[in-house]
RNA sequence: GCAGCCAUAGCUCAACUGGAUAGAGCGCCAGACUACGGAUCUGGAGGUUGGGGGUUCGACUCCUCCUGGCUGCACCA
């Protein structure tokens, strides 16, 4: 809604300049720092300074002489060192902004689909902190994308034949002989069960290096598909990708298609693009070096890989084996539809989704064939998926390789106070935060942060609410538990590291999910008890219209112009990946709306005309919440 | 060694990508009409934006050098 008026009056403002002095000049539109100085601000002026060699201050005056402004524009002055600045007639715009969606779909039409990959947690352990936070950002971008228009694929990629699982494979067989059968009949927590048992496997290989022969055996096993090591592997990961699922669920955070690194291969896709990279030359065959055996990508031509100490990438292992960033490449190419192979498709009835397979059901979805791709990976992983990349660009498929994004977040570590109270010993001076190892088996388990803000929250709640049963009370507080973590995640900086502190992760007070929840119950119990009073509980686009224009104060009509910022807020964390925009835009709502709350009653202010202005604000600012706020995955409660 | 990310109040972070008086939360201190719910709000203390130099009307933001921290550069993913 802003944005557009940025628009228009920045074209206007362009063929101003181009009439007074003759000079293209685009100019740009912001904010001024006070509601007071006006609503929308261009410094064309200083910009224009140096150019025309005279004083910004003059030039605003003689632009601003003269302007014709559009209708809907109240007032222009010339302000600070040479702003022309604008102010908005307030209720023709609060009245519009009622009547449109909070958050509007700007994207074209018949825009092209984007793929989004996220989650990709490996299926031999449970998700912990780290994983939370490439979820919850993948599944906030879903969210933005989708709100603004964009039809989006979200993929979950599950790594069942890596090293990884192989671990625990070897776990479950020989560190521990158990039968298939016992297994199966694990109770759970199956994926906590797992976790100790992959941090033992680790110690085991350590005190026996030639146990790792296990290891390799069971790498092969996997790869083939066949054989008692590949079907226990085929059951861990299926109970384990059921809990993930489960936990993602408490969040949530869902998918549309989970893909098998298993079906890359059985269905051959690897060697599909193996014939391709041939063919390009893309990868050769090393006769010599340290390299003998395998078919290596080339990349000391490139600058983007200048200053690298070996500059070939091995894509095929010298036993024949593929590497990851190979099979990731043929999952790129048929992400694009460039591979010229498609999966098979089946329904996992219980989890509710679809999966790929090698042979499946008659008429499924039109899944991959994506016109973009954003593939949802933590920053130590830049330098595979800059190799990914450059394999498609040496396919000749330069466009698909501009197509692909890598969205890069900083990881997850653990603060030197949490670490201590998981029972590590840090040292002083070891800094101030710890790695997380699903190897060594240090992390703070998702669903454990889960239960604990439940419980957190519930107490909370049942000391507020004494009348509320327990059935109720458990839904309430995982409203709150989730606002909480997810909002947790997603205020944070992409490219910051977050050093996880447990205390913090458990606060609800100041900038926290449920302080956003709060406001949103304090908006809906104001309308109730309008309702309550026999006044409407909202206004409508024509009763806002008709407020008299002096009626707003700027305090409230800031918070109106806040709301209006949504739909622009959005688009810039989409465009940017810079994901945190979201969370802070409904941040600032919330905080501005609390701060009024206390000193605008509406149901106690006996003039209609204030009463309405307020009203009219809180509607237009709570909308805008609550539209941010399904993007961010934060639910509004009953009561808190 | 090469590359990427980071450094702002005691702590955790913002600052519309070069703009107006660098703002929030936590913590600390002092307060809020029997309330549209105190998971809130108001006020206060707290800053040479890691350091030097440069670019210009204007720098937390861009360039350069330096300091300190994290990450990556596997026939692991």
């Amino acid at each position: 809604m802003l944005s557009t008026w940025k628009q228009t009056l920045s074209a206007s403002l362009a063929g101003r300049i181009r009439d007074r002095f003759g000079i293209e000049h685009r100019p740009v539109a912001e904010v001024p720092p006070r509601r007071s100085l006006g609503d929308l601000a261009f410094p064309a002026p200083l910009h224009l300074a140096r150019q025309l060699g005279r004083p910004p201050r003059k030039i605003a005056e003689e632009l601003a002489e003269g302007w014709e402004l559009p209708a809907g524009v109240l007032a222009l002055k010339v302000e600070g060192a040479g702003y022309l600045n604008v102010s908005l007639a307030r209720s023709a715009f609060a009245a519009r902004l009622l009547a449109a969606p909070p958050v509007l779909p700007t994207a074209p039409e018949g825009a092209e689909k984007i793929v989004v990959e996220h989650t990709n947690i490996n299926p031999n352990k449970a998700a912990h902190v780290g994983h939370l936070r490439n979820a919850v950002l993948g599944d906030l971008l879903v969210r933005c994308l989708r709100a603004l228009g964009h039809p989006v694929e979200v993929q979950n990629y599950i790594d069942d034949t890596g090293v990884q699982l192989a671990d625990v494979v070897v776990a479950f067989l020989d560190l521990e002989p158990t039968s298939l059968a016992d297994i199966k009949a694990i109770p759970e927590p199956f994926d906590y069960v797992c976790w100790d048992l992959y941090a033992r496997v680790g110690r085991w290989y350590e005190e026996d290096p030639a146990r790792l022969e296990l290891r390799r055996k069971t790498l092969h096993a996997l790869e083939a598909g066949e054989g008692e090591r590949a079907q226990a592997a085929r059951l861990i990961a299926r109970r384990i990708v059921g809990r993930h699922l489960r936990t993602m669920a408490r969040l949530g955070i869902g998918y549309d298609l989970l893909t098998h690194e298993s079906d890359i291969l059985g269905l051959h896709f690897f060697d599909h693009a193996f014939g391709k990279l041939q063919e390009s030359g893309a990868i050769r065959l090393e006769a010599e070096g340290k390299n003998e055996g395998c078919w290596v990508m080339p990349l000391a031509e490139s600058a983007e890989f200048a200053g690298l100490e070996d500059p070939d990438k091995v894509i095929v292992r010298s036993d024949g084996t593929v590497t990851y960033v190979g099979k990731d490449i043929a999952y790129q190419l048929w992400k694009f539809g460039l591979l010229g192979r498609d999966f098979a498709y089946r329904y996992w009835m219980e989890a509710g989704l679809w999966e790929t397979a090698r042979e499946g059901a008659e008429s499924p979805p039109a899944f991959g064939r994506a016109g973009r791709v954003i593939n949802v990976i933590d920053a130590r992983q830049s330098y595979l998926q800059k190799i990914v990349r450059a394999g498609l660009e040496a396919l000749g498929h330069q466009d698909a390789a501009e197509r692909s994004v890598h969205f890069a977040y900083e990881m997850v570590s653990l603060s030197a106070a949490t670490a201590r109270q998981l029972g590590m010993t840090v040292a002083e001076e070891e800094g101030r935060s710890v790695e997380m190892s699903g190897r060594k088996g240090i992390g703070v388990k998702a669903d454990d942060l889960l239960d604990r803000l439940v419980e957190k929250a519930r107490d909370q709640i049942a000391q507020r609410h004494r009348e509320l049963g327990r059935p109720e009370l458990q839904r309430l507080a995982e409203q709150i538990a989730a606002a909480a973590l997810r909002f947790f995640m997603a205020k944070a900086t992409t490219t910051r590291v977050i050093v996880f502190d447990l205390d913090e992760a458990l606060a609800f007070e100041g900038e926290t999910g449920p302080y956003l929840q709060y406001s949103l119950v304090r908006g809906r119990n104001i309308q109730r008890k309008l309702a309550g009073a026999g006044l409407p509980a909202a206004l409508d686009e024509a009763a806002v219209a008709a407020l008299p224009e002096e009626l707003w104060s700027d305090d409230l009509w800031e918070l109106v112009h806040l709301a209006a910022g949504a739909t622009e807020a959005v688009e810039k964390a989409a465009a940017t990946l810079e994901l945190s925009l979201v969370a802070r835009h409904a941040l600032e709502l919330a905080q501005r709306f609390h701060a009024l709350y206390h000193h605008h009653p509406v149901l106690h202010e006996a003039d209609p005309g204030l009463r309405a202005v307020r009203q009219a604000a809180f509607q237009v600012a709570m909308r805008a919440l609550a539209g941010l706020c399904e993007l961010l995955g934060i639910e509004e409660p009953e009561r808190m």
